[in-house]
RNA sequence: GGCAAUAUAGCUCAGCUGGUUAGAGCAUCGCAUUCAUAAUGCGAGGGUCGCAGGUUCGAGUCCCGCUAUUGCCA
């Protein structure tokens, strides 16, 4: 700590205020939160702002849906999302929005800037326009059938089923997201960020600034071409007017991450703070962005050399995290696994997740999973059983024998320098982001501290005359040791350090404070801090994030999109006779073996057991069942089907299946009872 | 489809530039202990490091292929 005070600003990414916060997004809040604690703990001056990212088609489609105004909507997310963060210790210097005059002074500037020096084109688009809504229609709102797959219920760019990229126009039977009205093609003159004219900039500023990981990402960017940004949109928008361009305006997109400067300084408006020392293109503060993988693309390419093209100074770091998923799976909303920020609140400790979320993070941006049965037991085990009991286990004796005074000198110096020897090392970890790292290591003290005390046997002690000293030395040993470990977890654990303070009656911890034990000192009566992670709270969190999402789907006025029903989409076809079905031989069939097939993307390969035959079909279910999930059960197949040879073989028949495609494929199962071989009819 | 990341004990994860019998925590089992929020300590079992090749005196660690999972494709 001989640097001399570092000036530190962090952001997080601004979510996106047309929902509330949700476990995925509490990774990053709390990995920067974490990180702006422990750097004002070491005595830098880190400020940390964030905002709503409180423009676009979401929000106005959004606000329109809720027969509100997308100002009122924001407002109300903006409340919600404060609520949330403030909930789980996320302690931003200031939470603002993008919608606010300081984002669109700042766009408009960036925007003029990058203008005059030619670092803007304009160009006629043809895009998809909903004629009944007037608006022109991201690629999202636009929906339909894919035009390679037939898959149905496709999103304008992408298909979930079979993979394929288009744009808009292709799809079949499209029809607008907003109206249900079927989109046409319409032009307009588009404003464009010309990207390519910072390819130098960028390739050299990447080098230093992201992580390795990313620089392979960048590299394939670079690889393909650097192509123009298109930064309008027509009106109607709901964002910043472009100014010099009546009817188009900025593109979401572009002032989301203006919002990190205009929430800035708002905050030194409010606290007298030099803006342009921070934002200067030659500023010697230090600037770092924690972000999602996502969204790399906007805050490694575009943000630099928007920064660089307006003459900002440009971000020291640009930190990328990966997803989190929950039980080894994405969030799941029937699963109950999609759990809001609110309600994991009303059931448990933020910090319980704080430090799960610290135990698991490096410094990589690897996608992090959120096993129950693991965050319940690590917190207990390590936060509890481990930590926590150090100072329970030598609070009681200092308080009833010593009257709460610890003793004047530590008996075990060597521990306690080893212990305090640690700071550097951790303060390391937490610099790097390898808060998995910090933990391990904390934890590990924490083993070595319950160790000494349970040679050091206290309590046996205790029961020796003239061997009161000894007990008083030895707790003071396990109090210090203690005072140590929290130190260490102080960035982590707010709450749990400021109880701590309580208890030892000290000011705080400051990362330095700790080369100094607490001897010849007064503590207070301890009081248990932090209970047990309990199986039920976790459980009945699980069972409340179900409900709440019911009731949510429940209350959200269907998108007036004419939800085509199964019918609509596809009639009835034409009448048959009853000998005409009786061609076809459906019968039950036993699943004996599912496989993955080598090569194939989406066949399993299913041995069906009729009883006394088995044969050999290539389903095409891979996207919606795992091989193991569907062994031993019962379903129907076609039996009579002419084979087929595939490239990976022969298919005898088929089973039945209902759905579009993709995930959402259901194969049909008979009641029980049913035995292998017998026909449908 | 293209590109990338990941794949290590029952679970969650470490394993740096390749080098002795592959580590930790939790869980399990045995013993000890009772100061502590059914906490702690000691010890034990448990892994052909996704599969198959290759480079090397030597590979979990490098290269190729395959499989699975995940992400990105502005």
């Amino acid at each position: 700590m001989t640097d001399k005070q570092r000036k530190i600003l962090v952001t997080s990414a601004l979510p996106y205020a047309n929902g509330p916060i949700h476990l995925g997004h509490l990774v990053e809040y709390i990995q920067t939160d974490i990180w702006a604690r422990f750097q004002n703990q070491r005595g830098n001056h880190c400020t940390y702002v964030c905002a709503d990212d409180a423009h676009g088609t979401p929000i106005m489609l959004k606000a329109d849906q809720m027969g509100t105004s997308p100002q009122a909507l924001i407002e109300q997310v903006s409340q919600e999302h404060q609520r949330d963060f403030a909930g789980f210790m996320v302690g931003f210097d200031n939470y603002y929005s993008t919608h606010s005059e300081e984002n669109e002074h700042f766009a408009s500037l960036i925007y003029t800037r990058l203008r005059d020096a030619g670092h803007i084109s304009k160009k006629t688009i043809t895009q998809a326009y909903d004629p009944e809504k007037e608006m022109f229609l991201p690629d999202r709102f636009v929906k339909g059938d894919c035009p390679k797959c037939g898959a149905q219920d496709q999103y304008g760019d992408s298909c979930e089923a079979c993979g394929a990229t288009y744009s808009p126009v292709e799809l079949k039977n499209a029809y607008s997201a907003v109206s249900g009205a079927k989109p046409i093609e319409k032009e307009s003159e588009h404003y464009f960020f010309k990207l390519g004219n910072f390819e130098q900039f960028l390739r050299h500023w990447v080098d230093n600034h992201v992580q390795v990981q990313m620089v392979h990402k960048l590299n394939e960017w670079f690889e393909s071409g650097l192509q123009n940004w298109d930064i309008s949109r027509d009106a109607p928008y709901w964002g910043f007017e472009i100014p010099d361009a009546p009817g188009k305006y900025f593109y979401v997109w572009l002032d989301a991450p203006i919002g990190y400067i205009a929430s800035f300084k708002n905050w030194c408006d409010k606290n007298e703070v030099d803006f342009d020392e921070y934002w200067n293109e030659s500023s010697d503060t230090e600037l770092y962005h924690f972000i999602g993988k996502d969204i790399a693309y906007f805050h490694t390419l575009f943000w630099p050399a928007m920064l660089e093209g307006a003459g900002f100074r440009k971000p020291n770091g640009v930190f990328c995290h990966g997803f989190l998923t929950v039980n080894g799976q994405k969030m799941s909303k029937s699963r109950g696994t999609f759990i809001m920020a609110e309600t994991y609140l009303k059931h448990l400790r933020p910090e319980y997740l704080r430090y799960y979320f610290a135990a698991k993070l490096g410094s990589g941006i690897d996608d992090i999973d959120l096993s129950m049965d693991d965050f319940r037991m690590r917190v207990n085990a390590d936060l509890v059983n481990k930590v926590v009991n150090i100072a329970s286990r030598c609070a009681g004796f200092i308080k009833k024998k010593f009257d709460g005074q610890l003793s004047g000198q530590l008996v075990e110096q060597a521990l306690y320098d080893e212990a305090v020897a640690l700071a550097e090392p951790i303060a390391a970890a937490y610099e790097a982001r390898e808060y998995g790292k910090a933990m391990r290591e904390i934890m590990h003290l924490a083993d070595k501290a319950n160790q000494y005390i349970d040679a050091a046997e206290p309590w046996v002690l205790a029961k020796q005359e003239g061997k009161e000293q000894e007990v008083q030395d030895c707790c003071t040993m396990g109090i210090n040791l203690f005072r140590v470990i929290i130190s260490y977890l102080a960035p982590v654990l707010p709450q749990v350090a400021e109880e701590t303070a309580t208890f030892l009656n000290i000011e705080g911890f400051a990362w330095d404070a700790i080369q100094q034990p607490l001897l010849d000192h007064q503590i207070n009566k301890f009081k248990p801090l932090m209970q047990r992670v309990d199986e039920d709270k976790v459980n009945a969190m699980i069972e409340d994030s179900k409900a709440t999402l019911k009731a949510i789907a429940a209350a959200t006025p269907a998108a007036p999109v004419a939800q085509k029903t199964e019918l609509e989409k596809n009639p009835v076809a034409e009448e048959i006779t009853f000998d005409d079905f009786a061609k076809v031989d459906l019968r039950v069939a036993r699943i004996a073996k599912a496989e993955h097939v080598k090569g194939a993307d989406k066949l399993l390969q299913l041995t069906l057991d009729l009883g006394d035959d088995t044969c050999n079909v290539f389903a095409g279910i891979k996207s919606a069942y795992n091989p193991e999930d569907l062994e031993g059960k019962l379903t129907v197949m076609v039996a009579n089907l002419a084979p087929r040879k595939m490239k990976f073989g022969m298919s005898e028949g088929m089973v039945l299946a209902a759905g579009p495609g993709g995930k959402d494929l259901w194969i049909l199962e008979p009641h029980a009872g049913a035995q292998p071989g017998m026909r449908i009819m």
